[in-house]
RNA sequence: GCGAAAGUGGCGGAAUUGGCAGACGCACCAGACUUAGGAUCUGGCGGGGAAACCCAUGAGGGUUCGAGUCCCUCCUUUCGCACCA
């Protein structure tokens, strides 16, 4: 019933996809949310004539299944496949309309075995690579974290752990290759909420600037450090080194004070990191008493080392110009350190700006032969010598890092990779795909991949020369598996490759993707990087993986974020049980707008499980008259006053509620309005009773009621659509057309005021021109009464909407 | 510190473009039905006032015939970024 039909079907596609769970074992209410959300528009769609996809699965990897089998000694593929089982059981309970026939689980071979095909063919194309690094070590996981994963310091699953540096060899993802791209097909995107494009522009960090050289007095290395403006460069008074600047090193060697304090410095950096306020770090620093040389003027300036400069950033080395840069100003007073300015406003005339000065508007002075130039000049020019002299050039630097993938631990992906003494590392040859991961191993938190003590595992011949050889032991980071999840989809059973490109044509881009901000980074920027690979890889023919983006707001309980440590956790099964999966479902999009927070109230629930119960009372109340009317039998010919309103109300609704599903998204006031509609059918309960509304109008308010709730309250539009004697699945309708026609008023309300406060309302015909309005509202009483005696100095109409009286 | 979003009854929230502030729901109050009601139905429900009316959308100013909505200043909350050179 929920399955996407083929390429074929001659009707448009639509791709609605929420972001897959995690397998902890329950679903919370935050899920309950994303998927009521993509639930309704997917059965929206449907009822539109679309070919929707609709798929879910399962983020099935990850380190909680190791925890647990610690905990309860149960295998990790275990307890993940009991807890799919049972949160698969509360997806149907909530009536969850998902094509399970296209389920995938990344756990199986079957699907991870195509994560080391990708990782084989990156590895190829050079963009998987491994490096010995300063990486990202959570004592908690026992494992290296990506810098997407660390949030101030911490870990992304543990935000009470800070993250250690330890220097490791690890395997990477080239994502910086596109950095470039990345960032441009932000512009792009304008389908996605603006505060996602913003996060992840930051996280790119694009910068412009110029890398320059400084020669050391009396030694052949060279300081290269990186700077936006190199314009202030004659205003350089000093060059500042991250303590762990190789030249410090070198430095320190015969330096056995310098040595200590340089510790010292380190040990505040990395203790202002773990606390998570890099930023607050009192400035401290340490002059070398050795000199750089500048490259343009030939000054020599002292050489500091500084405890703000950091060594994975730029070239882990500055130049320091106080005079137009407040950091540099107040490490410059300081210490002491000279002052001084090389930028003057352009007109010679205005006074001096006070030091620092930060603005870019202005031209340089105290910089020898570049003197006069305009800062932007300035820039070009001295880039322009730095490149002919060979001691510098033009470059961009980025905030973003390549992906670091390498996990030491067991529930993962292992990395398809063979270390062999005599033939380096030997990619696993494709027709030995996947590497399986062993079962029935002994999980530990310490001393590195679980892998590592599985002699099996780790022993095999290799590839190339039949040797010995040892396999990689570590796993693939888990955001690996959901970079490229949503293609497998669309062909979920293919057993030769990830997917075919031709159905992947079809169904991409996504045409709705829906889930938490918290993916702002970490999942969408790896999705987007993983599309760009397997395009340049020739698979698919799209750049982006998501046309649109919607991320809707938390659920939260009395005024906080439900979590077990606050206690105030609500469970989706106890509010199906209590109140029914429809109410449940339909408080979720009533109670809020779905992109702002919402506040889980159990009183609101309890009112739509009344609501949907009037709703029953009133449809099976009428349904035998319903099912009384003769097809095709005139519906407005022989109508009075009542079944008139009634059916310009429900056509008010079905343009209300199909406007608000083709973009603006405002769910609860869809629900609000289904509800008025109710009242209002309800309201004329005596007149329907006494018969005064002919049965085919009852058939169509009733019929399409129910139609509207569909995407809402799925079970109860099913029943009651039996109950009415409709044919068919309610999915399988069209959606109902709202009939201008009948939806228009024939008499509206209109405001009058006087000098703008509101006076008295009148009501005209509908469609009445300024005259008609203006005469009406000088006839009304109240307002013959205000301005009797009084000038009538303006009259303002605006047709439809206001009379406006401006009387001295 | 920088950036973004938000601030409306006792509560969640309505108010596409400036045009009846408080839709819809919750809570509460009154009534009906009832042996009973945590069921159902009907009505009320921002504040002041007997009423006519007046006041009210975080605070203060402005634009306008008219401002919750637009502009300026400030306050508060949430989120993101933060020695990024």
């Amino acid at each position: 019933m929920y399955a996407a039909e083929p390429h074929s079907c001659g009707k448009p596609k639509y791709y609605v996809l929420e972001m897959l769970p995690y397998p902890s074992g329950a679903l919370h209410m935050g899920h309950v949310r994303n998927y009521s959300i993509g639930d309704a528009l997917a059965r929206h769609m449907w009822m539109r004539g679309y070919n929707v996809m609709h798929p879910m699965g399962w983020d099935a990897f990850g380190l909680p299944a190791e925890n647990a089998a610690l905990k309860n000694n149960t295998p990790p593929r275990e307890w993940t496949l009991s807890n799919i089982a049972a949160m698969k059981r509360q997806f149907d309970r909530l009536g969850m309309g998902f094509d399970w026939a296209t389920e995938v689980t990344t756990c199986f071979p079957d699907y991870y075995k195509w994560n080391q095909w990708f990782f084989l063919r990156m590895f190829e194309k050079d963009l998987a690579y491994r490096k010995k690094s300063k990486v990202n070590w959570c004592p908690e996981c026992a494992t290296v974290l990506a810098n997407e994963q660390v949030i101030d310091g911490r870990c992304w699953r543990h935000e009470d752990t800070i993250v250690e540096q330890r220097d490791l060899v690890q395997w990477f993802l080239r994502i910086t290759a596109y950095a470039q791209e990345l960032l441009d097909g932000l512009d792009k995107l304008d389908g996605w909420p603006e505060k996602v494009r913003t996060m992840q522009r930051n996280w790119i960090g694009r910068s412009e600037g110029t890398e320059v050289d400084f020669g050391v007095e009396n030694r052949s290395e060279k300081i290269r450090v990186f700077t936006t403006r190199v314009d202030t460069i004659f205003g350089a008074t000093s060059v500042q080194l991250a303590p762990e600047h190789p030249l410090v090193k070198s430095l320190a060697e015969d330096d056995g004070g310098l040595r200590e304090q340089v510790a010292k410095l380190l040990d505040e950096q990395k203790k202002a990191r773990e606390a998570g306020d890099i930023g607050e770090i009192e400035k401290h620093g340490i002059p070398t008493g050795k000199f750089a040389i500048n490259p343009y003027s030939g000054e020599m300036v002292p050489i500091w080392v500084a405890n703000y400069v950091l060594s994975d950033y730029g070239t882990g080395a500055i130049m320091s110009v106080p005079g137009h840069d407040a950091r540099d100003f107040e490490f410059a007073k300081k210490y002491a350190i000279p002052v001084r300015r090389v930028i003057a406003p352009s007109d010679p005339s205005a006074e001096e700006p006070e030091l620092p000065y930060l603005s870019e508007d202005g031209v340089l002075v105290n910089s020898g032969e570049f003197n006069g130039l305009s800062c932007h000049d300035a820039q070009k020019r001295l880039q322009e010598v730095a490149a002919s002299k060979n001691f510098g050039e033009a470059t961009v630097t980025f905030r973003l890092k390549d992906w670091g993938v390498s996990r030491q631990r067991y529930w993962g992906t292992p990395i398809p990779m063979i270390h062999c003494e005599r033939d380096g590392i030997v990619p696993v040859p494709y027709d030995q795909l996947p590497v399986l991961l062993p079962e029935k191993i002994e999980i530990t938190q310490q001393g590195g991949s679980p892998l590592a003590r599985v002699p099996d595992f780790v022993n095999v011949t290799c590839p190339k020369c039949k040797g010995p050889a040892k396999r990689e032991t570590d796993t693939m980071d888990t955001f690996v598996d959901s970079s490229w999840y949503f293609y497998r989809y669309t062909d979920a059973k293919n057993a030769v490759a990830p997917f075919n490109s031709a159905t992947v044509q079809y169904w991409f881009p996504i045409d709705q993707y829906i889930g938490g901000v918290e993916h702002a980074i970490l999942h969408l920027i790896y999705s987007r990087f993983w599309t760009k690979v397997m395009r340049d890889l020739g698979m698919i023919t799209n750049d982006e993986p998501v046309k649109r983006l919607f991320t809707q707001g938390m659920v939260i309980k009395d005024g906080a974020k439900m979590s077990k440590s606050k206690g105030n956790v609500v469970s989706p099964d106890d509010m199906v049980a209590r109140y029914g999966a429809d109410a449940a479902r339909m408080y979720a999009l009533f109670a809020a707008p779905p992109d702002r927070d919402l506040d889980w109230q159990e009183d609101g629930v309890a009112g739509v499980t009344r609501f949907l119960g009037r709703v029953w009372r009133l449809v099976t109340k009428y349904a035998p008259v319903c099912r009384s009317a003769v097809r095709g039998q005139s519906k407005t010919q022989d109508s009075g006053a009542v079944a008139l309103r009634l059916l310009r109300k429900l056509h008010q609704t079905t343009a209300k509620i199909t406007q608000d599903f083709e973009g603006r998204w405002h769910f609860n006031t869809c629900v609000a309005a289904i509800m008025e509609l109710v009242n209002e059918i309800q309201g004329a309960d005596a007149q329907l009773a006494a018969g005064e509304v002919p049965a085919p109008v009852m058939h169509e308010l009733l019929q399409t009621l129910v139609l509207l709730l569909a995407p809402f309250a799925p079970y109860l539009a099913a029943e009651l659509w039996e109950e009415l004697g409709g044919e068919g699945a309610v999915l399988r309708q069209p959606w109902p057309k709202s009939d201008p026609e009948l939806a228009k008023e024939d008499e509206i309300e209109i405001p009058v005021q006087i000098n703008g406060k509101l006076v008295s309302v009148i009501r005209v015909p509908a469609g009445s021109d300024s005259k008609v309005m203006e005469a009406a509202a000088l006839e009304e009483e109240k307002v013959k009464a205000r301005i009797a005696g009084k000038t009538l100095a303006k009259v303002i109409v605006v047709p439809g909407r206001a009379v406006n009286l401006v009387v001295r």
